[in-house]
DNA sequence: TTGAAAGCGTTACCAG
DNA sequence: CTGGTAACGCTTTCAA
């Protein structure tokens, strides 16, 4: 049913040469006399043709596609994760396979397997942060396809990772609500062993200590980020005594969250409780008051790590190698903690 | 340096039989020894064989690819689409190749060509609002590419379209507005030929008329839907007068922007300036006041385009249809229209 | 019941 | 300068 794209040989039996030399004058290899060599180029291009990119994929084991393993993909901040590996891609002839594993460690060991059936290039991911499973990872670094890991730092997995400064931008943000002179600082975080959530709570910790302000585990409020527990998650901080006057937010969604809650209760921001948030979602700005927000460089991280699997591929950098690269982020100071 | 993968041929030799016996007892076609066959495939579970997908597509010119050719993706109702069209291509086998144009037509002439050399098995595009110049689309359907368009509906590209209710559900958010008692009524929106921008605005037009309100073209304000050009629009239609007493935007993004603008002019909504958006983000409806909108059956858009595509694809119908199949919005109600 | 061979589209190598 | 051939990994047809 499909029409069949020209191949060498159609222009070889037009020309009445042989294969071979369509494919030397077509790649200008070889000795190759320039009459028919024109003669060649002006029919293929007439023909538009094109090699077959799985017949030149077979003979070289290349499918020139990457695999990215990413959480989700109806989120800002990796959409926009996923814009910068692609521009980068594109730019360099390589295709994306794009899987979601909604964060859950299961679809994750699926999406891997599938994207190693492919045969792709290289495996981007972003591991599950209840991860305590690395085998996977391990049979990708076993059959010496190059790895990288973006978002999440797991120790266990020996290979370049794109991260950002979560600490040091965490400690950013918990000192300047301190210097808002807030006290009872709350943290609905995501606390799972890989989650940038943890890294986090070990910044507000440090931003707590380095001030001497006790540490309260009651303010502290593990959730997994999605709506409904960030609900729950704020409600139940309303309800300790004394009452918080500032919330963090692992997220914008969840700040956003906190703060309707609390307007909903009576409280006002940020003279009650201020609030902040982490990515700096476009609507963050627009919130009633502005948030306050922590931006995540996300285009980079998809750029970066998509920028270090190509240079594995091309055997510009080792595959095996256990690196860090940490880029910025940046605190957006808005309305939801001046006070 | 990629460890290889096992193939037909290693099987064959450690087990001392041709590489099609091997073949023939994995896809148990043709007659076997059960012995025989019993061994193979013991021995292939265990080298974890799987076929190469490249010599496999090569055979039968099919790459499992499907391309899909989308507007954006850090938008929440284009990535909603893209799951729902993942949800079923995986389930399917089916890889997808995602190219962003950016609305743009340069892009999407390029993003078709790409997806083209790929040699995808089909291609699923949502055309740029600008099209003017369809050849590209004609040399999908000349080369027998099952093509299938969403969001869009140009009726000079003959072939499955997966579509929202636009006009109606524009004429409904239209009412409910004039039912509010609004009479100068706003409608921030794209107005290029193909964008779904220009049928609501048909039916906001229908809605006046059935009402008997004239249409005020100087509350027509044709952009982009970008923050800034929203941000100028809605400080042009402010100077108005008489004012307006209500404003659609052309989705969430354009209406949170004019409510923000409207609320620093000191209007206060919806008492002087009722407002409605499209598509229905999750933040519509955290903003203050919550935020009106027709909610877009987005995930449902890519399900379906990708069913079209694949039934195409296995011949279950016929690939030079001109069908439209529409699917249904849900006008969201909440505070930014109650007064 | 099994094996050999052709072919998918391309490239690389070796003769001529 | 050009052509033939092998090879990539797989499926299918034809012989044995």
């Amino acid at each position: 049913m499909k029409k069949e794209p020209v191949s060498l040989k159609d222009i070889a039996k037009q020309l009445n040469v042989s294969i071979s030399t369509v494919s030397r004058a077509l790649r200008n290899k070889g000795e190759i006399n320039p009459e028919t060599r024109k003669g060649i180029i002006e029919l293929a291009k007439k023909l538009k043709f094109r090699p077959n990119p799985l017949a030149t994929g077979l003979l070289n084991k290349k499918t020139s596609t990457i695999g990215i393993v990413i959480p989700e993909i109806e989120n800002y901040f990796y959409s926009t994760i996923l814009r910068g590996m692609d521009s980068v891609a594109s730019l360099s002839g390589y295709r994306l396979i794009v899987s979601y594993t909604n964060d859950n460690q299961t679809n994750e060991i699926l999406a891997i397997q599938e994207l190693m059936l492919s045969r792709v290039d290289g495996i981007i991911a972003c591991p599950s942060s209840e991860l305590y499973d690395f085998t996977h990872y391990y049979d990708i670094i076993d059959n010496n396809i190059p790895l990288v890991i973006f978002e999440r730092e797991p120790e266990e997995i020996p290979t370049y990772k794109v991260v950002t400064d979560n600490i040091k931008s965490s400690i950013e943000v918990t000192e300047h609500l301190i210097s808002k002179r807030c006290r009872r600082i709350a943290f609905i975080t995501n606390l799972e062993p890989l989650a940038a959530g943890r890294l986090r709570y070990e910044g507000y910790k440090m931003a707590l200590k380095k001030h001497n302000i006790p540490l309260d585990h009651e303010l502290i409020i593990h959730g997994n980020m999605n709506i409904s527990t960030s609900v729950e998650a704020t409600i139940n901080l309303l309800k300790k005594k004394p009452l918080p006057d500032a919330i963090i937010g692992n997220n914008d969604m969840v700040a956003m969250v906190a703060m309707k809650i609390a307007k909903e209760k009576g409280f006002r921001i940020p003279q009650d409780i201020a609030v902040a948030g982490f990515a700096d979602e476009p609507f963050s700005s627009f919130l009633e008051p502005s948030l306050t927000s922590v931006g995540q460089p996300a285009y980079l991280i998809g750029m970066k790590s998509l920028e270090i699997m190509l240079q594995m591929i091309n055997g510009d950098i080792p595959i095996n190698e256990d690196k860090k690269i940490v880029l910025e982020s940046a605190l957006v100071i808005r309305d939801s903690t001046k006070r």
